[in-house]
DNA sequence: CTGAAAGCGCTTACAG
DNA sequence: CTGAAAGCGCTTACAG
């Protein structure tokens, strides 16, 4: 790359100090003559003066980037909140980095490390399993972070999601209502609170209906296996005749993996088994029973996150952290229509 | 934010020099004493030392970032590039920073000097339209670019990329070997090099067997106001019943609005309308007759984009680009499954 | 209204 | 083997 133009550059050429150059270029008003104001702006443009963010970054200590740290951006639900958050940021003059995780504890510690060594001003983070301590330093060191979707019930942290155990409960009384009484779940083998959540929201919602929660009905499958434990886990339940009458997903991944499993188990949705999910995917569109699931508004939670990022930066003293709990829907379609003929138990 | 420690503390903290101190965090073998590197590697644990990237970068004009800028992060194709591009990046120790462009040279501009100000060291562009004057901009700053999926011909830059035309042609002889001879295409209303040699390969596929093209098979849509206009268009040729007897979609997005539209009108597929459709897309396994698609390797997209964006910025005189064409496959499905009755014409 | 100077946190020749 | 010094490109009190 070819030697740029600095402030310095402009100052030479008019004969000035850097000093004015700089006040101009900011716009600081009333300390520059406005003819010396013009002359500035014009060479600047001749010139092609271009600002160094970096040593204005140095300088003044802000960076005015955002650090995005998910799971995995090509998962649909992220790369979409990233796309809001890069667009809610972009209006304050942010930029945004990312990075994934795939819910690996060192690896979410390396990205950390990256998005501080680059002072990034604030970070938005969707937390892996067990990285509690990683946001205790981030605490400890005044770092502003904001959580967003995941949640720890001991992290008192800036955190935009939803009501994970009312959204579950919902679900699962609508499969009910719809006629359903042996519902299933498949959720991931994890501890996370948002999970937890979801699953005490379906079986208080089987025990509120007079539903004896069977154990072999939640059916666990680890992140990085997801496809081969969901088709074992569903088939045990499924196979050779389904067990229960109804799945729900705990997340959009698992309802993809648990869908794929149903088309080649040959089930019939929603007669031989009802299915609801989290989250909206082209995917639950496209199947023949089209997907009832539980819409989250992912504007929202962009829009919500950047704000209370930003807050947080501006304030800079350690404030209360605050939590926005954003509204679900629960779109009702074809993979949960109401049994047709009389419930056989 | 706390102050941080710097590299002056820990040269104060030892009664040393800053200069030692920056020797032995960047290893610079043998210049320091074993014992005193020791010292200042322990002080510098101690002290939680995190070296600021920013006031690195200022010094050396590097900032180990690399710039991504697509048409829309959150479309699966560009999220699933980027994951990967993270993935490579981060191995030799750069970071991405994001943009999206939604196919508007405004946009794209902004974004560009965004990263350009924030000092970027190379670019991963999947260029919009009309951006070749950017494109250009760039060239003359010397300022390293790797393009990805798009192009355009009067621009020598590196690039990674697909044979667009060759694809179209294979996959629309392959809806010709199956028995269709009435084959309609959805593209995008744009000049873009890529749409127009996807939209070549089908024109000449159909003229090498025989096939007369007529102009109302080729429908097109506007990137902003995709829904409306595929539906439009599509009706037109499939209403009140199918004047064509399958369908080539030149992407990814216009296949989902397409099949939507399909689904809508109620056509049977691939018995009244084959399908066939350009990268991958859960929605495709998931549709009743599962898509048939070119599969691009985003992976070696990826993949051979960082590589030639790192070349780019070692070699950093401006070297003859270099352009990777990656291979593709049909991955031939349900959709384009051979007529199984005599063909109608 | 304008300039000289210090400093943000590093790196790196240059001396010794 | 170690230190003093300059400099990356900016901003911002401090003088005048």
């Amino acid at each position: 790359m070819e030697r740029k133009v600095s402030i310095k550059d402009i100052a030479r050429h008019l004969g000035v100090s850097t000093a004015l150059v700089s006040y101009v270029l900011n716009n600081k008003a009333g300390r520059v003559s406005a003819e010396m104001a013009e002359k500035i702006r014009q060479a600047a443009a001749e010139l092609h003066y271009r600002p160094n963010l970096i040593a204005r970054s140095l300088q003044s200590g802000k960076t005015n980037t955002l650090g995005l740290i998910v799971a995995d951006i090509s998962n649909p639900f992220f790369s979409q909140i990233a796309r809001i958050i890069e667009d809610e940021a972009k209006r304050s003059g942010y930029t945004v980095i990312f990075g994934s995780n795939d819910e690996n504890v060192e690896k979410s510690q390396a990205i950390l490390d990256a998005m501080l060594n680059r002072q990034v001003d604030a970070l938005l983070i969707a937390p892996a399993e067990f990285t509690e301590p990683q946001l205790k330093a981030l605490q400890e060191k005044h770092v502003p972070f904001v959580l967003i979707d995941r949640y720890f019930s001991d992290i008192q942290a800036n955190c935009v999601r939803i009501d994970n155990y009312r959204a579950a409960y919902d679900a699962v009384e609508h499969l009910i209502k719809t006629g359903r009484s042996r519902i299933a779940m498949l959720a991931y083998d994890t501890g996370m609170q948002h999970i937890a959540d979801r699953i005490g929201g379906y079986k208080d919602a089987l025990r509120d209906n007079g539903i004896d929660f069977q154990a072999s009905w939640l059916v666990r499958a680890s992140y990085h296996h997801i496809e081969e434990e969901a088709a074992t886990g569903m088939q045990q339940l499924l196979l050779p005749a389904p067990a229960v009458d109804a799945f729900f997903f705990a997340t959009n991944s698992l309802a993809i993996q648990g869908i794929r499993q149903i088309m080649r188990m040959n089930i019939k949705v929603p007669d031989e088994l009802a299915v609801i999910s989290f989250d909206e995917a082209d995917a639950f569109d496209f199947f023949y029973a089209p997907i009832t699931y539980i819409r989250q508004s992912l504007d929202d939670i962009g829009r919500h996150a950047v704000r209370l990022a930003l807050e947080s930066i501006a304030t800079s003293q350690p404030a209360t952290p605050k939590e926005v709990i954003v509204d679900v829907r629960l779109i009702i379609r074809e993979s949960t229509k109401n049994k047709t003929y009389a419930t056989d138990q």
